[in-house]
This record gives C-alpha cells, structure tokens and sequence, in this order.
RNA sequence: GUGAACGUAGCUCAGUCGGUAGAGCUCCUGGUUGUGGUCCAGGCGGUCGUGGGUUCGAGUCCCAUCGUUCACCCCA
C-alpha cells in the first residue's frame, strides 16, 4: 500500500494526466511561458518567509526534516515561493519583464487525505515577475480559463477579489477586529484563533451566529485604497473584454499571506468538498520578503488530481486503444526471424505489439482484440512460404494478403 | 486536528441467528488442422485490512490499529 494520502497513478489515468500536461505545455508556449524546474526541496526558511508563519501550511502541513548536514529542509508544499526565490536567485529582474514561468511539479503537505485531497498532488502553475499592470492578471486569469476550456472541464466558474495594497490592509483590518471584537460574545476557540492570525477568514465561517456578525462587518471593497481600486476595476474590464466570466466574491480569501491585490479562485461543481480546482493572485512583497529587489508579481496554480477528477465526473473517457496492428504467428519457429518486422513496424511510427507469452493463434486474436488493435497482421508458414502476410481489420473481420515487403508502408496507410 | 460511515478475489459485490469462504466481470485453457469480440465447459485467483480479545468455533461479536470515503477545517 502506498503511503496515506499519496496514490499510484496506473496507465489509464497517466493518459488522462498526459492529456492535462500537453494542453498545459501547448498553452504555456503560446502565452510565453518558460518551463522552470526547482528542487523537490528547500530550505525550510524559503517558505517560513515565502509562504508566511500565519498559514495553515507553515503551522501544520509541512514536511519538514533535518538532514545529515544539519540543516532544516521542507519538502515543497507549494509552487510560488521556490520560483521566486529562483527568480531572486539567478538575476532575473534582468531580463525583459515581465517575467513568464511555468512549472508542473508535485507539492507535499500534511492533510487529512479525503477525495481530491491528497498529500503529495501536483500543480500546474504560472508565474509573471516584474508587472503591475492589471492587464497582467488579466491574461493570467486567462491562461487558466482557456486551459480548462481546451480539456473541456466542465462547470467551472470564476470568483475574483481584491486584497488591496498592504498600506491599506492595515487599517482596514483594525476595523474589523474591532468590530468583531465588540460583538465576539459567543465565539469558540477557533474563531478567537481566526480573529487574531487572519479576521477576514471568518467570512466564511459556517457558525450562524458568526456568519451574522460578519454580515454587518465593513468589506474590504469599501476601504481599497484608491490606487487598489483603480487596479482592480482595470483587472475587471479587461476580463470583460476578454468575455470570461466572473464572479465578485468579497469574502475570497486564500491561506497564503503574500497575496497583494488581486485574487482569484477557480471551481468546479463536480467536486464536492474539494472544489477549488485552482487559483492564484497577485504577490507584490513576495520576492523582496525572500531577499530579491522589490518586483510585484502575479501566479496561479491548479491541481493534476482534481482536474483529472473532474474530467472523470464528466465522463471523459482516454482512448482506451494501446495498439495500432498486432502481429500474430502461429508457428513458434517462426517468431524469432519476425521481431525485426514488429521493430520495423514501430520504426515506422506504428504502435505494434506481439504475442509474448507463447499462445496459440485463436489467444492471440484474442489478445490482438483485448488491446484494441485495429488490424492483425497474420504470418504462418504458408504465407511465410510465399512471402506474404494476411491482414485482418479487427472490426470488419475482412481479410486481405499483401506482400512482405510492402507490409510496412501498407499498415502505416491502414491506421493513419 | 474533529465527527461519522466503510474495509471479503485484480474489479463490483453477496455472505442469514457465530458453524470449515461465494457470484458476476476480468484473465487463462479447451469446444479436432490457422482466426478475436457471442455461446458452452473447465481453470487460475482470498493471511476476509492488520493485531489482540470473547467463544468449542469469528468474515460475522468486542477492543485497538492502519487505510479509504464523507463532512468540518484548509486547499490544488
């Protein structure tokens, strides 16, 4: 069994998975992105400062170990502030911005596993260094709606917010907690926890009675600074031009401290619980907290698993088809001085497969079906004594002879 | 981390009041010379998640543990 919460992905979905990372690898190109690879782990310090101490995955879901050197290291628990730091690391500021990257990579973290939920998953992500302009979060938002629009992952919607500047967050915060505080009478244990580490996540509390004392709660889409607001209203009319899709949720809040401005997150009905299945904001302090020059900038990242999920829920079934053609010969003796054919065959850009395992001729048409060949190609003695080979389509069961030497190019033309 | 449900063959599941483990599907072999997907016959395949306990006897009852699932939380 393998370790909870982590899963063996078999043939049938690695194709789903190979689908997702085409479509990933296709799009990225065309929006720019460069593929950035960074190490499976890192200092734990990357994180602790990258991803911030009052988050769940600095508190609690980190894999954190100290290696034979001494140091602390953290197993990546998520995508953003490796790449970062990479960007502070090898001078990129440099380069002409902004600054496209895109990964695919697995992330790790303690989590109680339950469907769509697991503790190592991987991410598609994309991140852009060295831009305010709020067209830049536009396009970013953009890229993740056309890649789930080219796997066709269905009942996906947009929720979009704003975080405003840290000048503004401040202030704004204070008077919340305040008033919160004035009415937290009946609040428990985790709600007090919540009220100090991270106030706005008690909007989605789902306590009655916390729910109402956060509806009368000021919104920070009343506080935005102006130049915030003039960022986010620029976001919102691009998206428009653009016709996706979005929903204004003021409560959207992600368990990351360094989202700036923008944020936005992505779900799917098919879920369930699960059902973000991606998102991503704006990170203007990230790089300088991680010891680069100050560069805002702007990411996302989406799960493997739960789109894959998704896919499922809406039916979408991979091409269960493993073979083109399949070459049968029912003479033992034989089978030896036909390997170079299957080779030939497969040189040739034909996906062929042979018996293995010393069946008869009725098992290997047999086999030949069970693989979804769509021609088998039989070589007996007879045909063997003349030079020829009897090729049989698989659905219509018709039979033709065709010479050896031209077996090759014609089963190319037959399943092209 | 909290609450709940569930763990029997590769898969989907049945198993009564405790009495020596079953089906379907898959896979394999046959049904007279070298022809699949239908049909027929046969076969392979299970430490009943694991460890204790109760009992003459446990898949079945009890406890623990591991795992999965659902919800909370959080997130992708």
């Amino acid at each position: 069994m393998p370790s909870r919460g982590t899963r063996d992905v078999l043939p049938a979905e690695s194709r789903v998975r190979a689908r997702i990372e085409a479509a990933a690898a296709r799009l990225m190109a065309r929006y720019g992105f460069g593929r950035i690879t960074t190490p499976t782990f890192e200092e734990t310090e990357v994180f602790v400062r990258g991803v911030g101490t009052s988050t769940d995955i600095v508190r609690k879901e980190m894999y954190t170990f100290t290696d034979r050197g001494g140091r602390s290291l953290t197993l990546r628990p998520e995508g953003t502030a490796p790449v970062a730091r990479a960007f502070a690391e090898h001078g990129m500021h440099k380069l002409p911005a902004p600054v496209k990257l895109w990964y695919l990579a697995p992330m790790f973290r303690f989590e109680a596993p339950q469907s769509g939920r697991f503790r190592e998953h991987w991410q598609v992500g994309a991140e852009a260094f060295g831009s305010e302009d709020p067209l830049l979060d536009a396009e970013m938002i953009t890229l993740l709606a056309d890649l789930y629009a080219d796997l066709g992952v269905p009942g996906v919607r947009l929720r979009l917010s704003s975080l405003g500047d840290p000048a503004t967050r401040g202030p704004y915060r204070d008077l919340l907690v305040a008033h919160v505080e004035a009415r937290a009478a009946g609040f428990g244990e985790e709600e007090r926890m919540r009220l100090r580490d991270n106030p706005m996540r008690l909007f989605d509390s789902k306590d009655p009675h916390v729910q109402e004392v956060m509806a009368g709660a000021p919104r920070l889409a009343d506080h935005l600074s102006e130049e915030a607001r003039a960022h986010h209203d620029r976001v919102k009319g691009a998206l428009d031009a653009l016709g996706i899709a979005y929903e204004e949720d003021p409560t959207l809040v992600r368990g990351l401290d360094y989202y700036t401005r923008t944020v936005f997150e992505f779900t799917c009905d098919r879920l369930g619980a699960q059902s973000g299945i991606g998102g991503g904001g704006r990170y203007d302090g990230l790089v300088a907290d991680l010891g680069g020059p100050p560069t805002p900038g702007v990411g996302f990242g989406t799960g493997v698993e739960r789109i894959t999920l998704a896919l499922e829920a809406a039916g979408a079934d991979a091409d269960g088809a493993v073979v083109d053609c399949y070459l049968a010969v029912p003479d033992p003796a034989l089978r030896p001085g036909l390997m170079p054919l299957v080779r030939e065959l497969r040189r040739a850009g034909v996906r062929c497969e042979s018996d293995l395992r010393g069946r008869g001729l009725k098992a290997m048409l047999r086999h030949a079906a069970g693989l979804g060949a769509r021609l088998c190609v039989i070589v007996g003695p007879r045909e063997h004594q003349e030079g020829m080979a009897t090729v049989r389509d698989m659905r219509s069961g018709e039979q033709h002879e065709v010479p050896l030497g031209r077996l090759v190019e014609h089963v190319r033309g037959a399943v092209a």
